[in-house]
DNA sequence: GCCGTTTTCGGCCCGACTGTTTTCAGTCG
């Protein structure tokens, strides 16, 4: 994606300039330029064609940036950039990797000692060359050398469901100490980010000692990285590290709103209390050396004039203009959800039946779903052909007459071939009650062939919805390069559905994406794509990634009644 | 490099922790 692309030039621009010493305001406007570009909608090669509309109104898009957007709009590349690679080899980038090694301390070894590979920097600190330097010493010659094998493993960023296990199982131990009152995760967790880089948790206590010797003895974790008076930081044994902060009641939603973040949010509302003369940090909010709040999030949101943010919206991506005019979206909740459009049983390669599979839907509270196993392209999941499809629909309509209480729906989760024809024929799909297309082959394909293949489907008559449209997943795999602008409008001038998937590891749509589709009008359907009767576990995710997005009751489709729902599908 | 009912300069969020120093810089969130 072109906005992509151009974010990660500025990001990388930014690193560079970060060595180099530069201005840190400068590099901070790089990156928020950056920021506006990946969270933007439309493409902004079809902004900078628009007559009549400036780039410059982008927010963090001044003269500068916008004139460099155009060149690598029009270049695909940027010269600043080049010339900054010349200037600062690769391996100095990698060290910032390195754990308590930043943009200062890599230029030192850079300039000092030559250093321009993480390897050269282990000889040097195995040479004891790194403690000589000025500013550098043995224990962070030690802390280096120590870092350097999980530098590699580093800027990896763990899964929303990984992080979160970890999390709630912390929290739930320390919540056993009489001294702890009140313990919670804070950070890119509670925000329900798809990964998280690290996690926070925050604790009232009187006794900061015995809560961090208890996270300390907890058999998660590995070591103990550091330990201060307020704050203790671990890492676990997944690999993710987890700040541990014990803070007094009156300061619990300062804290807890100062930690959750994110980053951008909370700028913003910084800058609104100066604003007011106020300041606002962990401990609370003060009026001079006076405390004014800082008990509850409710406090300090008031104390800047704005009702309370829901976690997930805090992004600083138009939540505060929201609040400021009292037209923040009432979140969809995981309660909301009446039906699951996408899951598979043992015709395919699901692990339940048919009537295993309604049966824990029915008992979950779900009042319809629709029964899809894979189309026979997917070999590996014993996809299914015409016959088989047939045969099984069959299946489906016995329990449907055995199992009361829940609706159940013949589906297909058909593959969009790479010739952009779609796996089954229209004869047998038009027989489905729910065709759900997808993508799981030659994601690779160049965005013509991507477009031609998700534009057939859409333009399918009997396609009423496109599952995990980008086809991207999380740890290992990169989305198909979709031009999104094209693909919502067809999908709302058809009357296709999109699925933001539950997976953990696909959440997809994704949230700026979901928001967009919501902006074209299109109703988004919030699936499981469950394989086994657990599999429903995976809802909270997807719904969490819709709040994200913003989307609320209304702009899911599922959360309707089936009757309504109904109407929705092209062939009602 | 961006931004502006203090508008073209002078700000730009704020504090804990560590290691190196002996009053502070760098890093991190």
């Amino acid at each position: 994606m072109q906005n992509q692309h151009i974010a990660a030039i500025f990001n990388e621009v930014a690193d560079l300039l970060e060595i180099q010493g530069a201005n840190s305001f400068r590099v901070r406007a790089y990156r928020n330029g950056a920021r506006t570009l990946e969270n933007l909608s439309e493409s902004v090669a079809d902004l900078l064609a628009t007559p009549g509309r400036s780039i410059e109104a982008l927010e963090g898009i001044g003269k500068d940036l916008g004139a460099k957007i155009a060149v690598v709009v029009e270049t695909g590349q940027l010269p600043q950039l080049e010339e900054l690679r010349q200037q600062v080899p690769a391996g100095v980038m990698d060290m910032l990797r390195i754990p308590g090694l930043g943009p200062k301390k890599a230029a030192t070894l850079f300039k000092e000692l030559g250093l321009i590979s993480l390897a050269q920097l282990k000889e040097a600190c195995e040479a004891g060359k790194v403690a000589e330097l000025k500013g550098f010493g043995k224990k962070t010659q030690q802390s280096i050398l120590e870092g350097i094998p999980h530098a590699q493993e580093a800027g990896k960023r763990f899964l929303i469901s990984i992080a979160t296990a970890s999390a709630d199982e912390i929290v739930a131990d320390l919540k056993q100490l009489s001294s702890i009152s009140q313990v919670a995760v804070a950070g890119s967790c509670r925000r329900r980010k798809e990964t998280c880089g690290d996690l926070d948790v925050l604790a009232i206590s009187d006794n900061s000692a015995e809560a961090m010797d208890r996270l300390a003895a907890h058999p998660l974790v590995e070591k103990v990285l550091a330990r201060g008076e307020t704050k203790q930081r671990v890492r676990l044994r997944t690999g993710i590290e987890l700040d541990l902060r014990v803070v007094p009641a009156a300061s619990y939603g300062a804290a807890m709103q100062y930690f959750t973040g994110s980053k951008e949010h909370n700028i913003v509302i910084r800058r609104r209390a100066i604003e007011r003369g106020l300041k606002v940090n962990e401990y609370g909010v003060f009026r001079g050396e006076e405390y004014v709040a800082g008990r509850s999030e409710e406090e300090v949101y008031a104390a800047v004039g704005l009702p309370f943010i829901p976690p997930e919206l805090r992004e600083n991506r138009g939540e505060i203009e929201l609040a400021e005019a009292g037209k923040l979206p009432k979140l969809i909740e995981v309660a909301d959800i009446q039906g699951d459009l996408h899951m598979h049983t043992t015709a395919s390669d699901g692990k339940a039946t048919i009537r295993e599979m309604a049966e824990a839907a029915k008992a979950r509270g779900l009042k319809y779903i629709a029964i899809t196993d894979h189309s026979k392209r997917v070999s590996m999941a014993n996809g299914l052909d015409a016959t088989r499809l047939r045969e099984h629909w069959k299946a489906i309509r016995k329990v449907r007459e055995e199992v009361t209480g829940i609706e159940i729906l013949c589906g297909i989760e058909c593959d969009i071939l790479e010739d952009a024809t779609m796996d089954l024929d229209d004869e047998v799909l038009s027989e489905a009650d729910w065709v759900i297309a997808v993508l799981h082959y030659g994601l690779k394909q160049p965005r013509e062939q991507i477009m031609q293949r998700l534009l057939n489907a859409i333009r399918n008559p009997n396609v009423d919805a496109i599952g995990h449209p980008t086809g991207r997943m999380l740890s290992n795999r990169p989305p198909a390069d979709i031009d999104f602008t094209t693909f919502f409008k067809a999908a709302a001038d058809h009357g296709v559905l999109l699925e933001i998937n539950s997976s953990p590891e696909r959440l997809d749509l994704d949230d700026v994406q979901a928001a967009a589709a919501k902006s074209y009008g299109i109703p988004i359907i919030i699936d499981t794509d469950s394989h086994n009767t657990s599999g429903f576990n995976v809802l909270p995710y997807g719904v969490d990634q819709a709040r994200r997005a913003g989307l609320t009751k209304n702009d899911v489709a599922n959360t309707r009644p089936f009757a309504e729902f109904k109407r929705l599908l092209r062939k009602s």
